[in-house]
DNA sequence: TCTGGGGTCCTAGGACCC
DNA sequence: TCTGGGGTCCTAGGACCC
């Protein structure tokens, strides 16, 4: 069996992935709610002080991502500026996501705007080429849902991504394994799906100027400067398809984190402990959402200067209960902090998220009868919280945090503290 | 762009144990 | 007390993505 079982396994058959990915999409659903916004220079990201998302009218004034927005609006005055409508982008995504279901099984969402499909062996049966399959996915999606997507079609994942991104908006490239090479050719090394700044960087130190010049090296020479996921990415721009389509439903989380920066840095005891509190109790309500809680929960902080100091603790039991945690985040947290150093950022992230449904909540002090109570008291803020919007319960300990102030800082005071709220 | 927030995955190296 | 070497487990941190 097993000879013909690893041909298939191989997979080194030629394969035909899609990528799709939406233009400028936020502010297209906003444009196709309302037309009359089309053409128009256009932001969303109101509601968190800097731009989320622009339009290509808005792009071509100077605007860009992260800008503040009072920036925007004094020296782009012609600029729209609109609040995050989140409602919107997801049922607007799930929409366009089924339009790719009608012609594909295996539709696997990697964002809210981005989705890879794989098309193969569907020529026959649809009677289309690749070209005319993804050019039929594109209209449809642009005729019904009034989205402009860009498209790329290749033999995997990796290649596809670099297709739909070479022509935007409204792009459509097909990507043979056969002109794979020739393609490559013309791409940076930096767009490469996977190689981000750092590896860029130390790659043309090496003279490896683009995605061709990468994938012509050899293995054993990637296996010597690079890590394994670069091996990977290099045999998937070779036309080697390592990476699955996986159209499993997201329903759980490796990781939940919650991080904030302010401004100024400060070293306030105080400030960061109540910063950290408000994250913990964040991260807390987020996991009971999930039915999910940590057994790792480690704390972060950042340094004026971008070092991260971190810091796991393993629990003896999972729990999302904030009450059972902060005494143990809180001690963990002495453990990193310095006198002195001035910070920029906190945060916490849980790990090891336990399925809550096979999760007793012991308290940690071992008073499992506190522990029931706390927890049944966390599951009516939640549905409280659920009613009538975030925060309207917090604990003491999280009450700094939510002044927007590092206190005992040479600030004058004003209200620029938190620049980043 | 002097750098937001929420994720994923990988690895070097220390701790600990024969 | 000092000396190997090898294995495993864990943690801090790095790199990348949207």
């Amino acid at each position: 069996m097993s000879q013909l079982f690893q041909l298939l396994s191989i997979r080194n058959f030629p394969r035909a992935i899609l990528h799709m990915d939406g233009d400028a999409f936020f502010v297209g659903v906003e444009v196709a709610k309302n037309s009359k916004l089309r053409g128009l220079p256009v932001i969303t990201g109101e509601e968190r002080g800097i731009v989320t998302a622009l339009s290509y009218e808005a792009k071509a004034l100077g605007v860009v991502r992260g800008m503040p927005t009072y920036k925007v609006k004094k020296e782009y005055p012609t600029v729209i500026i609109l609040p995050g409508d989140y409602a919107s982008y997801a049922q607007y995504s799930k929409n366009m996501f089924d339009v790719v279901r009608r012609y594909a099984d295996d539709v696997e969402e990697y964002s809210i705007d981005e989705c890879f499909a794989d098309l193969t062996g569907l020529v026959r049966p649809l009677r289309k080429s690749y070209k005319e399959i993804a050019e039929t996915i594109q209209r449809e999606i642009q005729e019904e849902l009034g989205l402009s997507v860009s498209v790329g079609v290749a033999p995997t994942k990796v290649l596809a991504k670099i297709a739909s991104s070479w022509k935007k908006p409204h792009g459509l490239t097909v990507v043979p394994g056969k002109r794979a090479h020739e393609f490559l050719i013309e791409i940076p090394i930096a767009k490469v799906w996977g190689i981000g700044p750092q590896t860029s960087h130390v790659l043309i130190k090496k003279g490896i100027r683009t995605a061709y010049d990468f994938a012509r090296k050899d293995v054993l020479w990637i296996r010597n400067f690079l890590s394994k996921p670069y091996e990977d990415i290099w045999n998937e721009l070779n036309c080697r398809q390592i990476y699955e389509i996986d159209s499993s439903k997201k329903t759980t989380y490796a990781s939940i984190q919650k991080t904030r920066s302010f401004s100024p840095a400060t070293d306030n005891q105080t400030f960061l402990l109540s910063q950290i509190s408000k994250h913990t109790e964040d991260a807390c309500s987020k996991a009971r959402h999930y039915k999910l809680a940590p057994q790792s929960v480690s704390i972060m902080l950042k340094t004026k200067n971008f070092r991260y100091i971190t810091s796991e603790i393993k629990l003896l039991q999972p729990t999302n209960i904030p009450e059972l945690l902060l005494p143990i985040v809180q001690k963990e947290f002495f453990k990193i902090y310095t006198k002195g150093t001035m910070y920029r950022t906190a945060g916490i992230t849980f790990r090891e998220l336990h399925d809550y449904g096979t999760v007793v909540q012991i308290d940690l002090f071992g008073d499992s009868f506190r522990a029931q109570r706390l927890e049944s008291i966390h599951a009516q803020i939640d549905e409280l919280e659920c009613k009538f919007g975030k925060r309207i319960v917090h604990l003491a300990s999280t009450h700094n945090a939510l002044q927007h102030k590092p206190k005992g800082t040479d600030t004058d005071d004003h209200d620029r503290d938190l620049l980043f709220l």
